[in-house]
RNA sequence: GGCGGAGUAGCUCAGUCGGUAGAGCAGGGGAAUCAUAAUCCCUGUGUCGGGGGUUCAAGUCCCUCCUCCGCUACCA
């Protein structure tokens, strides 16, 4: 039975409006979710919503709508985000789902059971607009000085988890997982905080009602992280622990933005000890995205509308910029030169160049088949040989979430893909030597299947383009194809070569705005 | 304030156990003409943030200063 593999997005808060973030982390699981399926692994990617909480319930009702009804409805822009970006996710979680609700409850009464979990009372500054409490340095004149929002004193009964009791347990947890977290320098950030000390979390509230109602005391809602963070075990079935969990759990991989990373690296996993449950094998936190050098914010109205990008560009050059041009897990930017660059110096020049120079001498000179090879010189079995060895390159920085570093490889073998037509110049060889150029076009057709099937995973389009082109079936694209094993047989019959990646011309100017 | 990270070619960055620096892109020159005017070759004398120190030898270790960034608990 094929390996499992586990991966989640973080589930999108419902009121938000889809931007560059979720677009960027969606993308970044789906190259990697697909690299594995490539790979022969049984592999789950979820995605979902988080639908709870006093901002949804707020605005719900400032639209005099019910809040069932207004998440219904708002959550469908991240299932069309979904769609728009060709994400191919298993499954789709909503907090607001019953079978979310009853693991949540679940997971709570075992934690009760457990003595995890006791009534106390949270007393401090609360600001309604921002749903947090102030520490007495965080507020002046009744406000709070980070966000201007007026406090008021609240104190309430809360049920508190004891997160203070496991810190040594995360850092020995830590220890023997060392790479629980990425990047290195995320993971020593999180490590500090814990050595900090951990103070008791209050996990539930009594100030609104929209949310996941603690199991015996009603009046209480099972506070944010607690419900939100359960959806990666409530979507395969927990408090069943068989069937997809079973097979599922532990993930293998959570990826989260940079903002969430202390509650997948820290409580996440003291919630899940405390209940007896296996924590995550791994948490990747990746940067934010700036435009054209400046910081997104709504007030400066330089939102990257993640549709608009992908209407421009296309979806390939899209997923292929966001996944090249940063070291994932660094912060990147955003400038429309660079997207233009990408799209026209890498995937145009390089790549889809390169096979469309190869298939149209093949289609122009050798009759549109697949030609027959004569004896690899050592320049043929050279090109072959990088072919072969760049799975395992990239399964490598796959492997540790670094789809710029699988890519930049992948790129390499292209650079001498091109440098060996340039050597070989079939094109000379068609007067002198036709038997040799039919060997080149044969290296060279070969060399942009084994291309074309590694980069399935990040341009899913123009790849399957590729690989219908050289006519390789449908089932006959996976890893276990690439190198010897899936070798052209000289003589298919190949359809007339199109361009796959084709280059991006500004729109000329002059006209509207 | 505390803790951590970073400051290397115009831009983005690599630089392992210390031996006077590299890649990609941009720029300049040339070749070729199969191809999406794409490709290939050649071309980088940079005070390696400033200062001091250790050493035969430091971008690479130590001290110090400057600048930038991240984290510093219950908003996704």
């Amino acid at each position: 039975m094929a390996e499992p593999f586990y991966i989640t997005t973080p589930i999108y808060y419902v009121n938000d409006v889809p931007h560059i973030g979720h677009a960027y982390t969606s993308l970044a699981c789906d190259a990697f979710a697909r690299f594995q399926r490539l790979d022969g692994k049984d592999v789950r990617l979820l995605t979902g919503t988080d639908e709870h909480g006093q901002k949804v319930e707020k605005a719900a009702h400032d639209r005099g709508e019910d809040p069932q009804a207004y998440t219904d409805r708002v959550s469908g822009r991240f299932r069309h985000l979904a769609d728009a970006m060709g994400f191919a996710h298993d499954d789709f979680i909503r907090t607001t789902e019953p079978r979310h609700k009853d693991a949540v409850q679940a997971l709570w009464r075992r934690l009760v059971e457990r003595g995890e979990i006791y009534l106390g009372k949270y007393a401090g500054w609360y600001a309604v607009r921002d749903e947090a409490f102030y520490a007495e340095d965080e507020i002046q004149d009744g406000r709070a000085i980070a966000s201007g929002a007026p406090v008021a004193w609240v104190e309430e009964p809360s049920y508190f988890f004891r997160l203070s009791a496991w810190g040594g347990r995360l850092l020995a947890f830590y220890e023997t997982n060392p790479s629980f977290v990425g990047p290195e320098s995320r993971f020593n950030e999180v490590r500090r905080f814990v050595e900090g000390g951990l103070n008791d979390l209050s996990v539930s509230r009594t100030t609104f009602g929209w949310g996941v109602h603690v199991p015996d005391d009603p009046d209480h809602v099972v506070y944010v992280w607690l419900d939100a963070l359960t959806n990666y075990i409530s979507a395969l079935g927990y408090p069943d622990e068989g069937g997809l969990y079973a097979r599922f759990w532990p993930a293998d991989v959570h990826v989260v933005g940079k903002d969430i990373l202390r509650f997948h690296a820290v409580y996440w996993p003291a919630f899940l000890m405390a209940a007896g449950l296996e924590p995550p094998k791994r948490v990747f936190a990746h940067g934010w995205w700036t435009n054209e050098g400046r910081k997104i914010s709504k007030s400066l109205g330089n939102v990257i509308d993640p549709f608009a990008l992908v209407a421009e560009f296309g979806l390939d050059p899209t997923r292929y910029f966001l996944l090249r041009e940063v070291p994932f897990g660094n912060d990147g930017d955003y400038s429309r030169d660079a997207m233009v660059r990408r799209t026209n110096s890498d995937l145009a020049n390089d790549y889809g160049n390169l096979a469309q120079r190869s298939l149209s001498m093949i289609a122009k000179n050798l009759g549109g088949a697949v030609p027959e090879p004569g004896p690899f010189t050592e320049g043929d079995d050279a090109l072959l040989a990088r072919a072969a060895d760049l799975p395992d390159e990239v399964r490598r920085h796959m492997a540790v979430q670094a789809p710029h570093l699988a890519l930049e490889a992948i790129w390499a073998v292209i650079a001498d893909a091109n440098r060996y037509v340039d050597a070989q110049a079939p094109w000379k060889l068609r007067k002198t030597d036709p038997a040799r150029m039919a060997t080149v076009l044969y290296v060279l057709a070969e060399t942009v299947r084994n291309l074309a099937i590694l980069t399935q995973p990040f341009m899913p389009g123009g790849s399957a383009k590729l690989l219908d082109q050289l006519a390789v079936p449908d089932d006959a694209r996976g890893f276990d194809r690439l190198g010897a094993a899936g070798r052209l047989k000289p003589g298919t019959p190949l359809p007339a070569p199109r361009g796959v990646f084709p280059r991006f011309v500004e729109a000329p100017a002059g006209e509207g705005a």
